[in-house]
DNA sequence: TCCGGTTATCGAACCGGTTCGATTTTTATC
DNA sequence: GATAAAAATCGAACCGGTTCGATAACCGGA
């Protein structure tokens, strides 16, 4: 591999004119410009971009900390930032934490340890040790799905309030009553938002929340799959259920077959956030999803913004939200 | 930040000491050994991932390349491979190629330029120069999923022959004659060795295929989609399909329920591959299903072996095959 | 006590770039 | 043609480690 010697010795240039004319051609002249870029183009050379980053003390990477690279939400996020920092010469390391604490803070170590220009981080905690720790984190980043209270970074995420009511509004114009709430993590920004949207939708239409009708699924599958078998088994069952997040919604739907109920005949079901495939499921499941689209080319901007533009790693942090948009199915009836 | 300095002025000891302490203990005495030690906790210090990979000309970074992440298929894989990596202390860089080729050589050529220690590769595409420059590749690898002609490197995989077989002999079984085959790309080794396991069978058992029969879905949801509606259109439609993979069997399904057939009551349906929540999507499709977790753990420890094994780097490649298994689900009836 | 052979430690060169103050060359002005 | 200012180029130090040949300290045996 060429280095940048080798381009100086044949340009007959010293080392510090190649990386000055590469760096910034406009501050060499015509001449040795060209000189230096068929040297360039005789040897092959490439930078090195681990020498470069040594010397400059960042590199030209972006970190992308997920709980879960699988999730389609993610998916889309990935998609954007890759391609709006590719356009910018920057390369997005993509990471996994599993939603699990310990392992994203190694991984945001890491990631510093690489000098990456920024990061992309979808928060999986919260509390005072954990902001102290992402509020420690001096590389320019974005936030994004999940607020948490406390860190004030950039954030992009959706109107998780609005979600909730929107499909509660939903399931009342129906004449549902009955309704029951298969909530996430209420530690968790998302979750307790569209909870929140959930009760105080109810409340202004003057309908009861009967407390057995909300179970915590914790956003998983497994969770949701329990506490949707603990609303299936009560004497006065809901008749319609409104899953906080796609997996303890599929995960109901999965009891209610199970056991034989019928979507919608017997029970409606509906959701927050959209899953692969979700079009050959039946009963085309009615839900609220995200502009996950949107959402990443927001990231993608700010992220790149803070980061190219000088002094823009300084401007205040700013939230981004996104109302969510309803997408209808015939997994609600009107009762 | 402390540097290898601040630690060897603090131990009193030179920096080439301190180094040969920290990354080979033993050749050191007893007495410095613990000097150091405690010198590098006085300061903090942690080594500087980026100096270590530039002097040594290697880091401790894996790459991982593969078609989509959002597949559940490479999730398990990269899972695997991030946890038998981290036991080692390497860390996983995840990049996603979309499939294209392009975008693929410029991810590998990027992680090598990080001097990656190793390289996971699903290979996205096929033909010499394709070859070439897979064989170009110096850095300690193993290709999984697509076999390619010509390239001389470890794979591990599936037995994609055996897949098509096993579902076309259960489709005999259940007195179906009529048998279409939603085929993927043939270059691709997965496709035409699944679609041989079709034709054989489908031989060995007397019965003709019928060229209307066989259409191409390319693997991919849109043309899975075109390719059933042709299938479904004909006067003399089959009585079952077997999908090739999990986006077209899926695409399948869509497009018989989109013209009010009933699977499997109409037209029965199988598939090679298992997606996420396919539990939930009616009927349960039958089908057969890599053991993504166990090849994730071949591809894991056979990379790490070549890695940090001496003399295992140049041993011959191996190919690892696995066994697929049979799903049985309700979409597949007798006739 | 002297010698040969280990073992421990050190210094210097190197990995491949960047950066900045100093020096040289060019250009403009008088 | 001399001189100041501007532009171009260079040298050396630096980023933070590793590596290897050389030197120094230590050991047991003659």
């Amino acid at each position: 591999m060429a280095t940048i010697r080798d381009v100086a010795r044949l340009a007959e240039v010293s080392v510090s004119t190649v990386s000055l004319a590469l760096s910034n051609p406009g501050r060499v002249s015509q001449k040795t410009l060209e000189r230096i870029r068929s040297a360039v183009a005789a040897v092959g050379y490439v930078a090195d971009p681990l020498a470069q980053s040594l010397a400059r003390g960042r590199s030209k990477m972006i970190g992308l900390v997920v709980g879960n690279v699988g999730n389609p939400f993610f998916g889309d996020i990935r998609r954007e930032l890759e391609n709006y920092a590719l356009e910018h010469e920057h390369f997005v390391l993509i990471t996994d934490s599993s939603g699990k604490r310990e392992r994203e803070q190694a991984l945001v170590e890491h990631l510093i340890g690489l000098k990456i220009a920024g990061l992309a981080l979808a928060p999986s905690s919260f509390g005072p040790d954990y902001v102290r720790f992402v509020e420690s984190i001096k590389v320019p980043m974005v936030c994004f799905d999940q607020k948490v209270k406390g860190i004030e970074r950039d954030f992009v995420g959706s109107d998780n309030y609005l979600a909730g009511a929107m499909l509660t509004e939903h399931l009342l114009q129906l004449g549902h009553r009955r309704i029951a709430f298969i909530a996430g993590p209420q530690h968790m920004h998302t979750a307790s938002e569209r909870y929140r949207g959930f009760v105080e939708t109810m409340a202004s239409a003057g309908v009861e929340v009967n407390p057995n009708y909300v179970v915590d699924g914790q956003f998983t599958r497994s969770a949701g799959y329990e506490a949707a078998m603990r609303l299936l088994i009560q004497p006065e069952r809901p008749t319609a259920i409104l899953g906080a997040n796609n997996a303890v919604a599929l995960a109901a739907l999965q009891a209610m077959q199970e056991l034989g109920f019928n979507c919608p005949g017997d029970i409606s079901l509906c959701m927050i956030d959209d899953v692969q495939w979700s079009n050959v499921i039946t009963p085309r499941i009615t839900m609220v999803v995200q502009d996950t689209l949107k959402l990443g080319g927001i990231i993608a901007r700010r992220l790149l913004q803070r980061i190219t533009t000088p002094g823009a790693a300084a401007e205040p942090p700013q939230d981004f939200v996104l109302s969510p948009k309803f997408v209808p199915g015939n997994s609600c009836r009107r009762v």
